[in-house]
DNA sequence: CAGCTATTTAGATTTTTTTCTAAATAGCTG
DNA sequence: CAGCTATTTAGAAAAAAATCTAAATAGCTG
């Protein structure tokens, strides 16, 4: 959706801890929530809130929802923390 | 503080804003609130989670407050976004 | 020192976020 | 197709975050 839903998204640990294991590969939604103590509701509220802000795609293959990474957006992130780093007047 | 605090305080536009602000130099705490519509408590409250996050550093002058631009901790995030991104398998 | 000016703190309220349980959907598989 | 398995949706409850008003602090300045 946009730039402030993508620092919203990241916001949580939760949410950031599903994208470090994505970065592994695609999982499906079952497998995710696995790593954590939640509920496969909530595990599912956090993978649509990655979704909205594109940090991720999902594939359907059979009954599984596959998530997979979508770095593309994070890029605008770290463009936008490296000029609040850089160029200092 | 820690890792997930700096996050968080990332996380709100009027914080990220701020930051941009202080891009330019030091500031105080009324210039900065008067960049914003919100009461002076409000952008004091937002300023101490910039603090605690340590993306901003206070030095007093008379009567004032100047804020300033702390960005090693913005390493930090940059960092782990951009493991993000790289070495996919 | 009396009154300003700048800023923060306290407390309350509103809004947003996270989480759960229960039910719904959807697509296998025997 | 009947019953599973995987996942999401709905609705409610709990927890956290953002905001305001009013009061407190603190340090000038005349």
């Amino acid at each position: 959706m946009s730039f402030a839903d993508t620092f919203k998204a990241l916001s949580d640990p939760a949410r950031r801890e599903i994208l470090q294991l994505l970065k592994d590969g695609k999982m499906s939604a079952g497998e995710i929530g696995s790593h954590f103590d939640m509920t496969g509701a909530t595990i599912s509220y956090h993978l649509k809130i990655l979704k909205n802000a594109d940090l991720v795609w999902e594939t359907k293959v059979k009954n599984y929802i596959y998530y997979e990474l979508n770095t593309s957006v994070v890029e605008e992130i770290l463009l936008w923390l490296t000029e609040l780093t850089g160029e200092k007047k």
